[in-house]
DNA sequence: TTGCTCCTCACGTCACGTGAGGTGGC
DNA sequence: TTGCTCCTCACGTCACGTGAGGTGGC
């Protein structure tokens, strides 16, 4: 037998039956006189005991010593593979979980599906795609600060602010957010046109709409902490946004903690 | 923020950061004047946005790809992640129901679980090792050959030749087969000290124990047709054996034909 | 000076697949 | 001479892990 038939007749590849030589798990048999391998059935045997063991998992480099082992020592080397068979199969299931909670929810693949229906309710109330992309972004980070033990305290907080009473006032002054200094972003470049008049408004209006809504959460006693944070979020609205959209959040920013007393 | 604070931030390793920076999947920051990696938010956002969408099986050639697409154009991507993943899981699960099986049958590794009960049987009706082996390299050869539409077949050929009845009187005989010139194995070198006598007694014997069961097989019209394969089995048995034992499977082989039909 | 972080190669992983380039056999 | 099989390198796969060897920063 030539490595073509032996191949053929066990159903591997002939460069299969190369590498089972390079790793030792096949022994190297005699060869004609024109330099063929010349396999006899003993090998036949073996290959077909490596394809066995190696359907149940069982690495080839491995495979020499479960062949030679005694019949009834097997016992350990079945379990190992089991557990290891029902760790992989777990890994793999629960992504698939994720796979199909994804399609269900058709959300962006790129945040955690628990918050990807909030942000689509957003985006639907408020058109602007760069808000979106910002929104969507800015809730990437604060999953992943979060983490898994703060993912439900974030999931209350996106709820109340999905307030459909908060989303419909919000609608109309993310329009007019949007609106400032359309333009000129993430750059002193030109000064914004917009007046000091129309940012003092706008956060004043953001105020009104959002202190109840921070009231809320802050009395929910949640454990979470972005404060440690503060400046990675920070980096993130001010390349995000323009000058004047700065001006308004800073605004917010300073004055949230007063009215949130009062 | 350098290597080591962004990888820890995002709970990556450093070279996970430049693997991604090789394959394009994550931008080349800018430098600082040691050389030092400069990163900013945008990268983490990027590195996180990478980490979940591996974490759904997406390979990192599609990642930047499935980012930049729409949000609702994933269906596909979703799509064929889902069918990749429900076949892995299908093949892991069919090994790990292999595994079990060989687990509560506790037979041998290197041969089809079907078979494995039988071959167990025997050996444990025949306490010789080295006839033992040759049952099972038999068998592996057996079950390769007749494929997993001959398994059934194959089956019920083992079942009719594990016989109370018939194992008991095996027992016996492959005792004395297994004395036949133990010691000279596959070789002509010492002329056996095994008298004719013998060897014409137990091929009798054999015959004797054989033909019901050889018969019945015949009449359940198996379609197994291990012809075109019976110079490798001849192969086989010739290393196997010493050449007393090879007379007697001769001897068998020659009479067989005639003794059915009687 | 010591310890820590950063940097750039570059090989290893696992079981082969896939050419490249050359030589016997019918 | 042509087509087929065999042979030996040797690189590629996928997502990094793991040193090796060298240089700034506190």
């Amino acid at each position: 037998m030539n490595s073509g038939e032996l191949a053929s007749i066990a159903g591997v590849t002939v460069r299969a039956l190369r590498h089972y030589h390079q790793v030792g798990v096949l022994p190297e048999p005699a060869r004609s006189a024109n330099g063929y391998r010349n396999y006899g059935v003993q090998d036949l045997i073996t290959l077909l005991q490596i394809k066995r063991l190696a359907a149940l998992g069982v690495p080839l480099e491995r495979i020499p010593a479960a062949l030679s082992a005694a019949d009834d020592g097997h016992t350990e080397l079945l379990d190992s593979l089991d557990r290891e068979l029902e760790a992989q199969i777990a890994r793999l299931t629960a992504q698939r979980d994720l796979v199909a909670q994804l399609r269900t929810t058709s959300a962006a693949l790129d945040l955690p599906p628990e918050l990807g229906p909030f942000l689509a309710q957003w985006s639907s109330a408020n058109p602007s795609k760069r808000l979106a992309k910002i929104d969507r972004e800015q809730s990437i980070l604060l999953a992943h600060l979060a983490g898994a033990e703060g993912m439900p305290h974030l999931v209350a907080m996106f709820e109340r602010l999905s307030d459909p009473a908060l989303l419909a006032e919000m609608a109309t002054l993310m329009a007019r957010f949007e609106a400032l200094g359309a333009g000129d972003v993430a750059g002193e470049a030109t000064p914004s046109a917009s007046s000091d008049a129309e940012i003092n408004d706008l956060t004043e209006a953001f105020l009104t709409v959002i202190v109840p809504a921070v009231r809320d959460i802050r009395e929910a006693g949640s454990p979470l902490d972005f404060t440690a944070s503060a400046a990675l979020l920070a980096e993130h609205t001010d390349q995000s946004l323009t000058v004047p959209q700065r001006r308004v959040l800073a605004g917010v920013d300073e004055k949230l903690e007063a009215r949130l007393t009062e």
